[in-house]
DNA sequence: GCGTATGGTGTATGCGCTTACATCTTCCGC
DNA sequence: GCGGAAGATGTAAGCGCATACACCATACGC
């Protein structure tokens, strides 16, 4: 025996080895019994199993990922968790990782200067990473997966053998400048920063399109905001609405940021739909409730955590994934005048 | 040496023996070097240095645990993952647990029947877990506890040696309810489940007490929502204000709840605020952007989730912890009709 | 009746790391 | 010049599990 069994069986957690002593067998025939592969007459199980119940055992997940070489466990990386849109996300990532009974780990990477360390740790313990959005370079995301650590990318452009999960920006957020250039509203500015995000690069890419499509000059410079947060957007549009040349029409690169617009129209006293179009993206729930209604783009937000789940799960078990964009559509309501 | 040397050493992950071999030294010294104790000559630390970085070697974390007795991670359960409630505790959970240099593990525990399992499952794999709400048994919870890992209790009373992190909920729902009452609303409901969360079981009987201290009849019953959606919200009050005796103002448990319960008001032509009172809890950002501006409760939600990681890894290195609330306000906005 | 599948179980090794202990140098004090 | 402390490094024994392989019955073939 590997311990000394004169010392108190409950000061410890027990073990393989004490369920084996328990039921009077090796353990080889408890990890049999456990993970139900192997033979194992009908009354042996049973003692077994009356001893795992009995010692309350659950087995170790250390000594399993150890022994088996995998974690069973998942990861994901994004960049903060403000806003409805990180949080669904990771819900339809937990959801789907549960699903394959794998832990799920969250990072939020932040403006953490030691993110790629972060990573890298993270990385070491799970069997497969979730990297969203702007939080680490694409070095990094290479590095982990040489190291046998499959990554699904989300949000992102794919690189290399690295598959991505996205969601369709440029052609819709065309479609919605579109709309509302058809609609008459001339002097439209972008909220948003496409640097610090790919989806919005390319929001503000399809942005660009919608007005040479028009024979329109082309927006050369987006209205940037210094997160996405409420506030973010009702400081950049106060600062916009209330200088020079005010534009008439705000396409915001999320819902909050069209809310943060809303507030700012309301200070000026600008009727938004009336003498301000305003747009969003995401379609949060909130969209519907602001006064006007809000118009914007819907995006299926916790199936993208989901579906990048289900790809990564993928990869670990071997199979061949591609790329996948999914569908977003433009949700007219009234803060376009419409 | 453990390993064919002759095969591709890039076939799979480097561990401590490559390390070790590469910088001529032994494991117990590259060890040393990682862990930065015991002492190692200045030479000998920049070549495992080197030769860590050459190989990419990142220890597996398994690895260490099981060596170690120590994870480096912590988990949180908690009910599920919609709402900005939910959201916030989290982040603030992770953002601390990051602090701490711990991995963050998450399960929402949902309806799922074997949410049990999942939980011991779960706790067999951090170093501490926090359990949220009306998520698991007391029991659970205990179990958790004999078997060395150790809780911390959010948002639901303590037992046992088991200490929770909380808000403020029956004083402050008590102020509210009254500050209605005393402005001439007299046929007021709740809108909740007291029987589905602990906090809410708190703010139900903040809602009666005001009521029996303003000598009046104390309610019975409260208003039931399938969830604590807006949609939920709008659906219950959508019954309540239709029926016979509809109430004169609505008091939510949360903030959510309250949208739908503008919602319901927008359909039955009632001016929230003029001919109804309605009031939240949570103070999210949305509450001062609603039409009119929501009356609530405002709580740290981020906090909570921080608090109680730092009470968790607390007890994980062996301080003694005690249970905490935290407070919360009355937040006066126009929707009580103030 | 003996050889041989086959079901049931045990033994022993390895996963990659930490660490107590052993070993071997230096270098200092007297 | 010698004993011993202190520094530097190596050796080996686990941590708790999975599993290849060995082993022992029994049951069946002919």
């Amino acid at each position: 025996m590997h311990r000394d069994d004169t010392a108190n069986p409950r000061a410890t957690r027990p073990n393989v080895y004490d369920v084996a002593q328990l039921a009077g067998v090796s353990i080889a025939t408890v990890s049999r019994v456990r993970r139900g592969n192997g033979p194992v007459a009908d009354a042996t199980r049973e003692r077994v199993q009356a001893a795992m119940t009995e010692l309350d055992w659950q087995p170790s997940a250390p000594a399993r990922a150890l022994a088996g070489e995998r974690h069973e466990a998942v990861g994901i990386v994004f960049p903060e968790l403000s806003g409805r849109y990180y949080a669904e996300v990771i819900r339809g990532f937990e959801a789907r990782a549960v699903e394959a009974s794998a832990a799920a780990l969250i990072l939020a990477a932040h403006e953490r200067p030691d993110s790629e360390a972060m990573v890298r740790d993270l990385a070491a313990r799970v069997d497969g990473l979730i990297i969203m959005d702007r939080t680490i370079g694409d070095d990094t995301a290479a590095i982990v997966e040489r190291r046998g650590v499959p990554v699904v990318l989300l949000a992102r452009p794919p690189v290399d053998d690295i598959p991505a999960v996205r969601v369709e920006n440029v052609e819709v957020t065309r479609e919605l400048t579109a709309h509302l250039l058809t609609h008459g509203w001339r002097r439209l500015v972008f909220l948003g920063d496409p640097d610090r995000s790919p989806d919005v690069a390319q929001r503000w890419r399809g942005f660009q399109q919608a007005h040479a499509d028009e024979g329109l000059d082309v927006p050369r410079a987006p209205l940037l905001a210094n997160g996405y947060q409420l506030t973010d957007g009702s400081a950049a549009a106060l600062g916009a609405l209330d200088g020079a040349d005010p534009p008439d029409g705000i396409v915001c690169a999320n819902d909050e940021l069209a809310s943060g617009v809303y507030e700012a129209a309301e200070l000026l006293d600008l009727a938004v739909g009336a003498e301000l179009a305003v747009t969003g993206w995401d379609d949060q729930p909130l969209a519907e409730r602001l006064a006007p209604p809000l118009s914007t783009v819907h995006q299926p937000m916790s199936e993208l955590g989901a579906r990048a789940a289900a790809c990564l799960i993928d990869r670990i078990e071997g199979r061949h994934v591609v790329s996948e964009t999914l569908a977003t559509r433009v949700q007219v309501r009234h803060s376009c005048g419409c």
